[in-house]
DNA sequence: ATCATATAGTAGTTATAGCAACTAATTGAA
DNA sequence: TTCAATTAGTTGCTATAACTACTATATGAT
């Protein structure tokens, strides 16, 4: 995201032309502000660049990086309807239902109406989809050792906290 | 992002079953994991919190959240190249130029091809961009006081630092 | 000067994200 | 019991993001 909150700048200004290093290929433009000087603009790009990371991951698994929070939760426990899913994951109910068509068509679940409920669909694993578990936990824990290695637990819970804190900033 | 590093499960299996406030509108599902103890995931979604906020914030004045960090760097300097953009942005050039498109479309820029390289497109703010400045800024700079609220300098420094060193741990 | 290579931009595709509008099923209040 | 309101899911739309493949222009080596 974007704007929200300078870091590294105080000792400029705002729009100081310090970023030499932009200057070499950008050629006769004179640089003005380096966006990742915003708090917002560099946590949405860490956030690109572990999505895109993981997602190279799971490529050979046919797994795109949201699917795969579907099929984690569902490891975990299979039969849950579509809006559990959205509530778990904080997510709106259409990427959902669209995730899970994707996760169908690929032969991972099977979507079937709940009996007490018909307007619910709950989510199964096939026998690919439960296989799939023995190969992608791995590379998941992979992905949490790679991006947290070393990183203190109380970094993770000052990190943690002033995410929370910026969300709650924003809120009401 | 997701699975990466767990915050606040320090006194708690991984799949413990903590979460009850869960459990209420997931009624007879046993609630295993919340994937907010995983930073990456927090921080996914704190991108997507402060990314849906400032689109709203934004929509008054017909600009999405991306279009406006090119309208932002174009009011600073207009006649930048897509290229240069993408530079800038850190973005795929393919993004820039739809950006681009959509903004030319809107009428607040025009583009013209660059004489000594008749390649590359420099984007002009047209009157109608010039003048939507004195109303974005300060929409800008509310946000970024939101945000930040009650964080400091130095917090602000600490949690550029961890998404660096997030950035940096998944690299090369 | 010519031709291989590199560069700027476009178009197509897939995936995510959220909004509005819709259908079908359920619930709840009169 | 009946009808309004709610809920689960789908479809369509717009925006972002990155990949591939493509065109047109520049550049550089010979």
């Amino acid at each position: 995201m974007f704007w929200s909150s300078m870091v590294g700048t105080f000792d400029r200004g705002l729009w100081s032309d310090y970023n030499s290093m932009y200057s070499n290929y950008l050629g006769r433009l004179p640089m003005n502000l380096s966006f990742q000087d915003y708090i917002s603009i560099k946590l949405h790009q860490t956030d690109l660049k572990l999505t895109s990371y993981v997602k190279a991951q799971l490529q050979p698994y046919n797994l795109a990086p949201e699917q795969n929070l579907i099929m984690m939760l569902l490891w975990e426990k299979d039969g849950m309807t579509q809006n559990q899913l959205a509530h778990h994951l904080k997510k709106d109910k259409t990427n959902i239902a669209r995730m899970a068509s994707n996760l169908e068509k690929k032969g991972f679940i099977k979507r079937n109406f709940c009996t007490e409920d018909r307007r619910s669909l709950e989510l199964y694993l096939t026998e690919e989809g439960r296989d799939l578990k023995e190969q992608v936990v791995p590379v998941a824990e992979a992905f949490n050792d790679a991006v947290t290695e070393g990183i203190s637990k109380e970094e993770l819970q000052e990190l943690d906290r002033l995410l929370t804190k910026m969300q709650n900033n924003i809120e009401g």
